[in-house]
Formats: C-alpha cells, structure tokens, sequence
RNA sequence: GCCCUCGUAGCUCAGUGGUAGAGCGCACCCUUGGUAAGGGUGAGGUCGGGUGUUCAAUUCACCCCGGGGGCACCA
C-alpha cells in the first residue's frame, strides 16, 4: 500500500475473525477504545501481524491485529519486564548519576540491565534503587517514543557521555528506525515496545541479585555491572516464583550431599570428589548398572592410563588445541599430562595387532578418570568438577557404519534416560567450531554423514552451529528432570581426524589399508554430574534400587532387639542395603530421623511383631503402616530393589 | 580468569575493638516408650590463612585461599 492510500480503509482482522475498518491511521488504544472502555483500560500493547507494538503506535495497513491485556501471559509478561528494565535504568541513573546505561534485555522470569560505572554497586544500594523504582511506578511516568535520525541520535548519546549507546546505534542495521523512548525526563534508545507510563508494570518485581558481566559477552572488553531482577503479572506469581526457586534449593546436591553424606570437596582438592560410602554405593549401583547395559550391547570394557607423555597428546592433536585445560607433570625429564579424555588411548589399544574390517564395528568402552584443568569460576559441586569420570566409549566403524551405530546408540541413550526415569529428552547437533583439525573436505563429509544419521532416526533436532567438538560434528542429548530443568548429558561425536593422525588402520575387504572413523559417545557424560542430576531429580528421594540404605529395621522395646537384628541379617544376605537402629530411644524420634535421612523403608519391630513374626513397614512418605510377614517383606523389598535392567531380564 | 558476596563448634546460624554464644548433633546417666523431637549432665572453637593499624584484632585495613551468585569458559 502506498502512502496515497489514505482514503483506502485499513482493515484489522480479529483473532475471532471479525474485522474492523478504519479510514487513515489508527492506533491499538483507539481500537480498544471502539470495543470497550473496559479494554481500553486493560490494554498493555497491540499485536500487528505476530509484532508487539505499542499501543499510541498508528497503524497505516490492514493486518491481523490483537489486542494484548494481561490475560495474554507471555506478551504480558515480556511487556512488563521490558519496562521494569528501563525504569531500572532510569532509577539508576537518578540515584547515581554519570552511570552509563547499555542494555536491558527480558529473560526466563524476569530482566536485567548492564551498567557501566566505575564504582560497583554494593547489595545495598539494590535496595535503594528497588525503592527508587517503585516510586517511579507510582509516580506512573508516561511513555513518549521519537523517530530520531541516526547520526542525530549518535551524537547525542555521545554527547551525554553514554559511549555504549551510540556504539549500539551505529551497529544497528542500515534500515532500522531509531526510536527514543521517552519516560518522563528520562529517555533511552529502545526498539520498543513500552507501555504507556510507567505504572503500568504494577508492583510485582523485585531486584534479585547483582553481578559482572562483559560488554557484548566477550571476555576481552570491559566488564559491566549487571543488576538482575524479576517481575511479574501479580503478587501471587511473585511469590509463586520465588517460592519455586527455594524449593529448587532445598533440592540442591550439594546441600543434599553434606545432609544425606554423600560426597564431599575440600581445599586440598578442588574440583574433585570424596565419595563417602553412600555417595560411593549410590555410584556403584550407576556403574553396575551400565556396565551390564554395555556389555549387552557389545561393549568391551578397557582401562587405559592417567598420565601420557606429551608426544602421544601432540600427536592426538589435543597439544595444540587443548593444552590449556590439561592438567601437566614432568619425570624422567618428560612431560606428562594427565588424560583429560580416553580417546587417544583407546586408538592406542585399537592399533595393537592388525584388525580387519571383520572386526569392525569394534565398541571399546572405558570409566575413564580424566582430569581437566577448568576455570576457577566454573567449578560447581559434582556438575562441574576438574577430575570426574566418563562412561566413555569409541566406536571403531566403516563410514557404512556410521549409520546403524548412530542408530544404535539413540536406542541405547533412550533406554538408558528412561531407566532412570527420564522421558523428555532434545538433541541438538553441533556443527564445526572455529577452532578445528580436519580439511574442510573432511568436515563437509562428517557432517552430512552425522546429520544424515540422526534424520534417519526419526528424532527432532535443532542446531547448535560452530559448536562441535575440535575434531568432528556432535549430537548433544538434553533431558529434562523433575522440576523441568534442562541438562545436557550424553554425546555422540564423528571423528574423521584422530584416528588418521594416530595411524589406526584396519585391513579391508580390498586387502587395502584404512583409517576406521571413531565415534565418540557417552550416555551419562560424567558419573559426577550423572549422580549430581540424580540427586535433584529425585530430591534424594531416590528410588529403591538406587538408594544407599535401602531399610533401616528398628525396635521399640529392646526385648525386640534380637528379632529385629534376625531380619537385618536375613535382608542383608539378600543383598538389601538395610540399617539397624536398636537405638534406647523412643519410635517416634528414630521414625522422625530415618525419615528426614530420606530411608526408603522402615521396619519397625515391638514385642507384638517379635511373638508373631511379623514385622510393620512404613514407606517413606507415606504416615500408614503395614504389617507383612517376614518373608512378605524381603519378597516385597527385593523385587522393588531389583534394577530395572534387571527386572526385565529377569521377566523376559 | 573477571565482578559481587560470604567464611565463627560436626551441622545451621547469632555476636563483639578487651581471646565467644544458641539450637541440633555427639558422649554419659535416667527413661522400655507403638510410628516425625522424653529428661538430665557434659565434652567440643588458634572465630579460613597471612600481614598491618592498635596498649589490645574474631571484630578495622590490605593480600592470599576456599565457598556461593553471575559473566566468560564447557575442547
């Protein structure tokens, strides 16, 4: 439509389908004036054909057109957090003036805005400017939006000392308009779109917490300082959030960890594990159960050394490109590091005697213990550790191959996750990085190959560009836990370059000399992170076969001790993980501490259970008790213990 | 690694410029009690490490180590 259309009418369609006309412009505040003062009051911005725009914003062509209020959660909710930015920003810079603003963008549960200032902001000046903000909302400033000529616009933020603002005008793209959004006597440079005065936001933010982050997210410019906050539609969805993100905490492995004595990490070792004895049998029921897992899918397990001499690490490849995160030692005037992945070694058993394509595909598998020198700040308990082991294993396989073991391996990843309880899982497929061996060529071939396989299987997938590993394209599996957090676990990786620089040949079906392409892959990715995301999946609450003490037997008189002793020993030969607490104390104390320790079952033994063989179960969670048989009981405890593997092995 | 923040008893935490306190836990004694805390007594701390200021530092300042929240990183 061109500009001499003016008496064409506009036409907005409803979401119900019914149209509206207009001669000229028109703004979305008008249209919801038309239809109601009700909705003109609840109006927070119009929608033009899927785009937010605000609601003083004329509307020069027919379109399909919405009005947002409230009701519409998410647009609500981006519009409300993009306002409680700017007027964070404004009550900043009222508060502290010479402070540079650069952007303030909307995230998961709220916003935050980067400030440049050379002094840091303490957590009490976050208080001042929470109360400085809410008086702005009740001040209810209105919004004023200007189309401001480019260089126009640069000179002035320059002028205003504000650099990072005229940076980002002159980066923005040749064709895009450059809006001023006024707020009061406060104005910003914004795409839009804002309410129409600052009180719109309502009163249910809250400044949560205060941090540095780098200009433009790049770690060599200056570091910013960066205040978090949070906002919602109501109060009750304020505190409906932040009762959520306690309750998150209350499931945190590492505050589980200390209380259920399961790991810990000291000083003398950062970054690496102390499993106790219950964090260690909770691994080892881990380990036991995907070693059997992998021994049924024709996996040969393997064990290969910690420390390897720099050559084999240069020759791998991993010297050039890794060498920062290897942890290094020196003997026998060599240089040593210690493994941070299994690879090279496991090519290093491949090449010990002549295969032949027979062989192949060849699945070596190893709990290889690596060790990686990660950076101080990104150490976080068992999720991420600087020595940690893999449930690794590389497949040696023709490229005719790659596709039946890619197959394969999605079957035996998914089995896996689901075992665990697990149902949700995203794969993502990560393309070449910057960094990388291998031609061009080479990585052409394995991409195709690798994403060919995955649409093969059926699975969605998004993409993750440049973010393969050095030596080939990746497929990264996400799963989602309980509480609907998203963890990246299990990999599969195409190698067409390590195996060719470490000479791994096999003989073919030609008689000819060939470099195998390896497959990468792990299932769990480490066994720390693994046990880490088991410990707030299941919020210690860990199901039968997993948990470290499975039963704790307890008296309530001591004339039952004996008898209940008899049933600990009868569990314990059945192989249950079962307590005996024969403690002089009274039931409801030991009940109330098994309980808190998260024991999947207490028995509970009196003078009545002692005469009549018989024994009182209480499950954890649950206030009702039943009274089984001995035999009932261990019947009762051993299938529910059993692994699942197992389990439908067992009634296969 | 960078920014902010924290570090006191086994755990959770209070507190002070004059060498420290609670609850839980632990030990011992009394209590034998039927499903989420029975009572009493007692032990336990170089206040993360170092340097400085001070008559005097757990307290104030600076440095280091470690934890937490972010940023960057996650090959």
């Amino acid at each position: 439509m061109t500009a001499a259309a003016g008496n064409a009418p506009i036409i907005l369609t409803l979401p119900d389908g019914s149209s509206r006309e207009y001669l000229g412009t028109v703004t979305a505040a008008e249209v919801a004036a038309d239809i109601g003062p009700g909705l003109a009051k609840a109006a927070l911005a119009g929608e033009v054909d899927g785009a937010l725009v605000d609601l003083d914003l004329p509307i020069t062509e027919s379109c399909q057109f919405r009005l947002i209020t409230t009701r519409d959660e998410n647009e609500a909710l981006e519009l409300i957090r993009h306002d409680a930015a700017h007027i964070l920003a404004m009550a900043v810079q009222e508060l502290f003036p010479g402070t540079q603003v650069t952007i303030g963008p909307v995230i998961d549960d709220g916003f935050y805005y980067d400030f440049a200032r050379e002094e840091p902001f303490s957590l009490e000046d976050l208080d001042k400017i929470e109360q400085k903000m809410k008086e702005i909302v009740k001040r209810d400033v209105p919004t004023r939006r200007e189309v401001w000529d480019r260089d126009e616009a640069a000179d002035h933020f320059l002028e205003m000392g504000e650099t990072y603002k005229a940076e980002l005008i002159r980066d923005l793209p040749a064709g895009e308009e450059i809006r001023v959004y006024h707020h009061g006597d406060w104005h910003d440079l914004c795409r839009g779109p804002h309410l129409m005065s600052s009180g719109k936001i309502g009163s249910a933010f809250k400044l949560t917490k205060l941090a540095g982050a780098y200009w433009r997210g790049d770690a060599k410019n200056a570091q910013l300082q960066r205040i978090y906050g949070t906002a919602w539609r109501d109060k009750k969805e304020l505190k409906a959030y932040l009762t959520r993100i306690e309750e998150a905490e209350k499931r945190d492995h590492r505050k589980l960890g200390k209380e259920m004595d399961l790991f810990h990490i000291q000083e003398e070792a950062v970054g690496m594990v102390f499993w106790h004895p219950k964090g260690w049998s909770l691994y080892q029921e881990v380990e036991q159960y995907i070693r059997r897992a992998q021994r049924e899918r024709g996996y040969q397990e393997v064990r290969t050394p910690q420390l390897i001499d720099r050559k084999l690490w240069e020759a791998s490849g991993h010297w050039d490109k890794f060498r920062e995160n290897m942890f290094t030692s020196n003997a026998d005037e060599k240089d040593l590091a210690l493994k941070p992945m299994n690879c090279p070694a496991h090519i290093e058993i491949f090449k010990q005697g002549l295969k032949s394509y027979r062989e192949l595909p060849l699945r070596m598998a190893e709990f290889g213990c690596c060790h990686r020198y990660e950076p101080s700040g990104a150490l976080h308990g068992l999720m991420r550790v600087r020595g940690f082991t893999q449930d690794d294993a590389h497949i040696f396989c023709t490229e005719e191959q790659i596709l039946s073991e890619t197959k394969e391996f999605v079957d035996f990843l998914f089995s896996v996750y689901r075992d665990f309880g697990f149902e949700e899982v995203r794969v993502k497929f990560s393309d070449r990085p910057d960094v990388r061996a291998g031609s061009d060529d080479i990585w052409d071939r394995a991409e195709d190959s690798l994403r060919g396989a995955l649409e093969q299987t059926g699975l969605e997938f998004e993409m993750n560009p440049g973010e393969g590993a050095f030596y080939g394209p990746k497929l990264e599996f996400v799963l989602r836990d309980a509480i609907g957090r998203d963890w990246q676990c299990g990999t599969l990786q195409l190698d067409f370059v390590v195996p060719g620089r470490l000479g791994a040949e096999y003989v073919g079906e030609d008689n000819d000399r060939h470099t195998p392409v390896m497959l990468h892959r792990a299932i769990f990715g480490s066994f720390e992170r693994w046990i880490g995301i088991l410990i707030e999946n299941f919020a210690g609450r860990f199901p039968l076969w997993l948990a470290p003490t499975q039963a704790v037997v307890t008296t309530i008189v001591s004339d039952a001790d004996e008898y209940a002793t008899a049933l600990a020993e009868k569990l314990k030969a059945r192989g249950i993980r079962v307590g005996l607490d024969t403690r002089n104390e009274k039931i409801n104390y030991k009940v109330r501490e098994h309980s808190h320790a998260k024991i999947p079952f207490i028995l509970v033994a009196g003078r009545r259970e002692a005469d009549e063989g018989t024994i009182a179960v209480r499950r954890l969670g649950s206030k009702e008790q039943q009274v089984l048989t001995i035999d009932e009981v261990v019947d009762m405890l051993t299938a529910e213990a059993t692994a699942p593997d197992v389990a439908r092995q067992q009634s296969a």
